[in-house]
This record gives structure tokens, sequence and C-alpha cells, in this order.
DNA sequence: TAAATTTATCGAAACGTTTCGAATTGATTG
DNA sequence: CAATCAATTCGAAACGTTTCGATAAATTTA
């Protein structure tokens, strides 16, 4: 693999001289700069980017770190996180978090293989973030209230979504309202969680615990909540389901009994994943605002990497997606 | 941000000491590995990767480069290459293709910022992969066939995938069947084409050239598509399109029209998108194995790394997934 | 106790760039 | 033609590690 080096000596030129003309210094007169690059492209030669990012101190590439780099939710995310990379000039890579202590993300995080990084991977430690962020290495953290100097929150409010999504049942007439969570341990489930209760709260009406089931946020979860509820007996006039892939869940939980969505139970999601709209009925569903965030996360590390001062905390509001789940009553 | 210089002088002890406590050298003593491993602390010291690699000269990352890094698609691709990654103790990242010759593709496989890449993007140029893989530096394609020293190609049999989806309508007894195809330049497409053409010519079928259009591979493409077909006036037995999200899009045209699937038209796609499974009636299709191949592409790459020989292509057979959209004549 | 051996530490070179300041060259001026 | 100035080129240091070979210290052996 030749170097500069051997490029530099090809060339009869210093090595410094060589380094000028490919990076297209205009003090390299153009007959040396074109017998440099003749040279180069003898050799086939490449630069070594990582002995210019250690010469640099600086990679031009932020990192969007994941638990899991594939999820279909993602897609819009990335999408508004490398528009703006790319439009600052940056590279942008995507690694995962699966692994622990001793994942890629990690590594990266604290080698300082990229020059920020956008965090969304709840499996990812509080300290692990705290420790990585320093001056100058700026971090992201989207999927969690965390406070310290070198870190930003981009959140989105759970719990006014949760708020929403009952809300939007009672205003429909809705009265006996069920909730199946996520993981108990989840802090989307429980914000979403406390949004209904408000929503309930305000409108005076009463929670039944019996009303209330975990399907961890999985289809299959959401399935056995469902046949749960329809076992003893009395069904609720509309269920609000922690995420939307417990309500596709659900809803087949439903068909199979031959009970009918929306006209004798409502149904309402969160998350508007792409099935939401091509389940029967499409699924009413509350909407995460993923590309703003994104967006928004993005802007806000490079604000960061431009030395600005920002607050610590932001929170986007979500959206209500109005389709065929939901009956008026 | 401190040096392991710094820690190396806080300890008392020289720079390569430091560098060996760190790292777990067993010949250095207890005591000073103590003394230098509480001086990092106390610094909060933290290596600085690049330079590791810059030394080192490998990074221990390999790179998975996608056209579109979300694409949910690729999903279970991720997945085993990331598992064969870990396996090997590598890191793995994504990174995506947009952005032509300046790319972050395009760099990382340039700058030899990874130690090898397995490369699914139609989108970067032959030569580029071929300048860029060379001794040391393999690199696995898995969308097209390309000779090269240093490349090797994993293929999913595209033509064999159009051939077994035709056939199965054949076998049903369907006689009249349309094919709906991606762009023109698309190379996937065109194999697919050629597999329904061999089927047709097998059993003595005939194309007709009405029943030949183009959906450009997106559900608005199948569409409209669907519709000019349904305008014809004379409805083919049944429809084999060139992916699922075309097929999608198809049979709500259908159903637009009122047009039964399976009983008017049979319908078969090709992908087995998450969504196939849930489109009412669900989608008969033909899967390609991207969990074999993912892996298959990690593990020959490894192989490469490990300086192993092999052939040049590999290519892998697909599976028709039964659903309900086609119906038996 | 001196010599030999093992163990622990150290100094310096190297990885492949970028970039600063000095040195050289060529052109321009008085 | 000497002196000034601008345009090029050069040499060397630096980025933060790893690792080789040499040295110093501790231990064992004769």
């Amino acid at each position: 693999m030749a170097t500069i080096k051997d490029v530099a000596k090809l060339a009869g030129v210093a090595l410094s001289t060589a380094s000028y003309a490919l990076n297209g210094d205009s003090k390299v007169s153009a007959k040396t700069r074109a017998k440099v690059v003749e040279a180069a492209r003898q050799l086939n030669y490449r630069k070594n980017g990582i002995a210019m990012d250690l010469k640099r101190s600086q990679t031009n590439t932020i990192a969007l770190i994941l638990t899991d780099m594939s999820g279909p939710y993602y897609s819009e995310l990335i999408h508004s996180v490398q528009e703006v990379a790319i439009s600052n000039g940056y590279d942008l890579i995507a690694c995962s978090s699966m692994g622990g202590r001793d994942s890629t993300a990690v590594k990266f995080l604290r080698e300082k293989r990229v020059d920020g990084a956008i965090v969304l991977a709840s499996n990812i430690h509080n300290e692990v973030l705290i420790e990585a962020a320093e001056q100058g290495f700026p971090i992201i953290v989207m999927d969690r209230e965390i406070s310290s100097e070198f870190l930003v929150s981009v959140l989105v409010d759970g719990e006014q979504g949760g708020y929403a999504a009952t809300r939007y049942l009672i205003d429909h007439g809705h009265k006996r309202i069920a909730y199946v969570s996520g993981p108990a341990n989840s802090y989307d489930s429980q914000l979403r969680y406390q949004g209904y209760l408000r929503a309930m709260a305000e409108a005076g009406l009463e929670e039944q615990s019996k009303w209330r089931l975990n399907g961890n946020f999985i289809r299959e979860g959401g399935y056995s909540a469902t046949k749960m509820i329809i076992m003893q007996g009395e069904l609720p006039s509309a269920i609000f389901y922690g995420n939307d892939e417990m309500a596709v869940g659900g809803i087949k939980a439903f068909q199979e009994q031959g009970i009918s969505i929306p006209d004798q139970v409502s149904v309402v999601g969160f998350d508007d994943i792409q099935l939401s709209e091509y389940v029967s009925p499409s699924l009413t569903t509350i909407r995460q605002p993923m590309h703003e965030a994104g967006s928004l996360a993005a802007h806000l590390l490079f604000q960061r990497l431009n030395g600005a001062d920002m607050n610590r905390e932001y929170k986007l509001t979500i959206e209500l997606i109005e389709r065929n789940s939901v009956r008026k009553m």
C-alpha cells in the first residue's frame, strides 16, 4: 500500500509538497501538482484516512447509535439525521449497541472514533454516556431524561401522547377504556400510562385494574393480553395499546373471536409503524415525530460541535393519526 | 483530553509502561499496574482509538454499506452480518452510499477506515469497488456479478426466483400471466423477468406484450400499472409483480375496482417484505434468503481477512412463501 | 558474594498524515 | 547588479498510540 512518502519520492518532491499538492493547496505550482498527481495515480495511492484523522484530531464523522440498527421504525430518523449531517459536510455512520459494555457503540463513544454522537439505545447506561461526553465531544440522547454538562436530550412527550390518545377516545364518547402496557420497567410505557391516567382523571373516569394488562410491547403480548380481556367476559368499549405492535396483535385476537373493530371495541395504538396503515381496520394511532426529532437532534449536535450554548433538554409534541379503528359512540 | 502521556507522568512511569499496564500485559507488576490504572481513573483517561488503529494498522471494524441504511428490507441482513462480526471479535458499522462519489461509503472504502466491507448498494460503481479492493482489503459485493482479484460476489438467484414464481402460477393452472417489472435498468428486475420468460416458454405459453408493464419497484407504480391492466378490458388470470411493494399497490387497485383476489386474479410478489403477511389477502411471494446471504457474506469476508482462498462467486437459491393470493384453477 | 538469570521498566522508533516556519528559487525593483 | 519581495519548496515536529530492543532491578544460582 503506497503512502504519500512513496508518492513524494516518485514525484521527486518533498513529503510536505506532495501533501499540499494532493490537497489542492494553492501555493504549489501547477507543474509540481501535475507531477505529484501523476505519481499518485501510478502508485494507486489512497490517503490513509486514519492517519489524517489522527493528525487533524477530528474525524468529520458522527455516529448514530441504535439498539438495533435495523428496525423499520428508525427509517425516518436515520434519514433526517443523515440529511443534516451531509449538509454540514459530515459523514454519518450507524452502529449498534448490542453487546453491552463492549459493543461497537460503546467503543466508538469511549475511544472518540467520531466527533459526536446521537444515541437512541436504552441499553446504554447513563454512566457510560456521562463518562464519554466531554468538552468537544457532544452527545445527544434521544430516549431519556439525563442531565450532565455535555449531554443534551431530545424527547418526544410520551405523557402527552398517552393523554392525547386517551382524550381522543373520551371525546368519542368512550368511558370504559383499557390500557395495555409495555414492559413494567420501560420508561416510555410509564409515560404513556401517566398520560392515560391524566386524561381519565380529568374526565372523571375511573381506571379499572382488571383492564390494565402488560403486553411487553410485542405483538404476541398484545395478542394474549387481549385474549385475557375477552375471557374476562365484560368488554371495555375501547383499548389504548402502548404501541402499535401490541395493537396489531390485539386486533388479531378480536378478529379470531369474531369481535368487530371498531363496532364492538375501539382501538388506539402508539408509534404509527408502517403496518398500522395496512391492518384492517387501519389503526388510529399516535405518531412520534421521528423526522423532526432526528433533524433536531442532528442540528443540536452540530451547534454543539461549533461551540454553541443551548438548553439541556428539548421536548417535541406528538400527533394523532386518525384512521378507522375508533368508533364514535 | 488526557493522553497516555499524562497518565504515565502522573503515575510516575514511562509512557511505554503505562501502555503495557493499561493493556493488561503480564510483564508489568501488580503494583505499577495499580498505580497506572488509578492515574488513568483520576484523569478520566480514554484511549484514542484512532491513534491505536494507526499504529496497529488495523481497525477491527468492518463496514456494511447500504444505499439506504434504513430500509426494513435490510433488517435480517444486518442482523446476520452483525452476529458473525461479533463472533469474530470485530465491530460492524453501517454506512450509507447516498451522495455518490463523496458519500460516506466511498470515503470509508477508499481511505481504509475499516478492515473490509460488505457492499449492497447498486449506486456504487464497479470501478470504485475494483479500485478500493486490494490485498488485505477484501470486499464482498452482494448485488451484482463483478469480477476482480480481491472481490467476491454473493448473489441470490433472481432468475430462479422469477422462474419459481411463474412456475408456481402455471402449476396452479394459470395460463394468462402478466408481469409487472421494476425499472428498466434494474439488474434484479431483468433477472426476474428472464426467469418468468423461461417458465413461460417451458410451459409453451406466450408472453403478451400488453401484459408487461413497468412499475418501477414502487407501490404507486404497481398501483398504476394495475389500473392500466384493468382498463385494457381483458384481465389476465394471474400477475407476477417484480416486488412486493408493487404487488401491494396492485392489490389496492384491484380492490378499488371490486375485483377479488384471488378469485378473479391471482397475485405473486417478490421479496417477502414484512407487509406481505398483513395485506389482505396475504401475499404469496418469493423470499430472498437474506439471513443466509448476510451470514455467508460475513463469513467469506473474515475468511478473506485471514488470507484464505475462495471462489469468486456464490449463488444462493430462493424460496417460495405460499400464502393466500393465488387460486388453484 | 559474584555471576547468571529472570523480571520489570524504560527510551525510542514507528504508523501516515498535516502544517509551521525556514530556506530556496525566481522575479521585480531601484 | 545588488537588494527586495513574492512564490515555491523543503525539513521537521506533531497527533497518540504500540512495540522492539536495551537497560535496570530483583532474584536465583554457583
